[in-house]
DNA sequence: CTTGACCTTGTACCACACTGCAAGGTCTAC
DNA sequence: GTAGACCTTGCAGTGTGGTACAAGGTCAAG
């Protein structure tokens, strides 16, 4: 799999993907002959989690983290967990922030009736009533 | 509640507070008698909703979006409904990529052991593992 | 009545994450 | 053998989201 086909299948430009791998966030592919990138299917898998991380907010330095969240000279599994868990936490806070503003959209496809005046039937009035963190 | 200590309490500063402002994500505050922006509570939780929304890869634009979501001169109630839909969708997505990011994370703490070989327990076994949206 | 912490507007600059372009090599089809 | 779609490197430009002044007004404490 060359590049441009890579990139197609990702919705993205051949430009950030080499832009990633510059980044380091992409291992630098084998090459053919011609000295064109060839991926392969990890390489296509790990380029879906930089996306998918990418759209939650993640900046492309934290990203790296993630992916360099292994045993290493000078990094022993006990830190690897340790690392890993506090991404965890970071992760679990995203996920209850989300939670809370699927919350209120829900809330206010419930509400929003007909017959509402302009400006109310609106994602605040949920909002203000949530708890805060 | 005056600017400085709004943006203290959100962990920003008084310029991110006056560009949300220019850029229509926050209402333009009463003043002072000397000029001075006047902040009340409801204030402060729509200054907490954009910054939890960027937080998790919401654009502005999209931020504002989602606060303008209500019934107006040429948007109906049903119109809300629609649109609050289709974000519920959008967030429904990311809390799926999230909860799958949390799942790989928590299997790698759990098969990272003591004596594992460097480059080895990564987030990337993980993954490969995972199903395919 | 001045010091210092706060506030005002405005404009210019910055980092991050791309994005485009130049100049050129490769490969498949006709 | 050449047209057109692909690939290469390198470097410059762009959009988003701030961030940093400058020049000045406000206000409470000493």
């Amino acid at each position: 799999m060359r590049i441009g086909e890579l990139a197609e299948e990702a919705g993205v430009t051949t430009q950030t993907i080499r832009y990633y791998e510059r980044r380091g966030l992409l291992r630098e592919p084998s090459r053919s002959t011609s000295g064109y990138r060839e991926y392969d299917r990890a390489a296509q898998r790990r380029l879906q989690f930089v996306l998918r991380a990418k759209d939650l907010g993640f900046s492309l330095g934290e990203i790296g983290d993630l992916l360099d969240l292994h045993v290493s000279p000078g990094r022993t599994p006990d830190d690897v967990r340790e690392l890993a868990l506090q991404k965890v936490a970071r992760v679990e806070r995203k996920l209850r922030e989300l939670e809370g503003i699927r919350e209120a959209l829900v809330g206010l496809v419930a509400r929003c009736e007909a017959g509402d005046a302009p400006g109310s039937c609106a994602l605040m009035h949920t909002l203000g009533a949530q708890h805060h963190s």
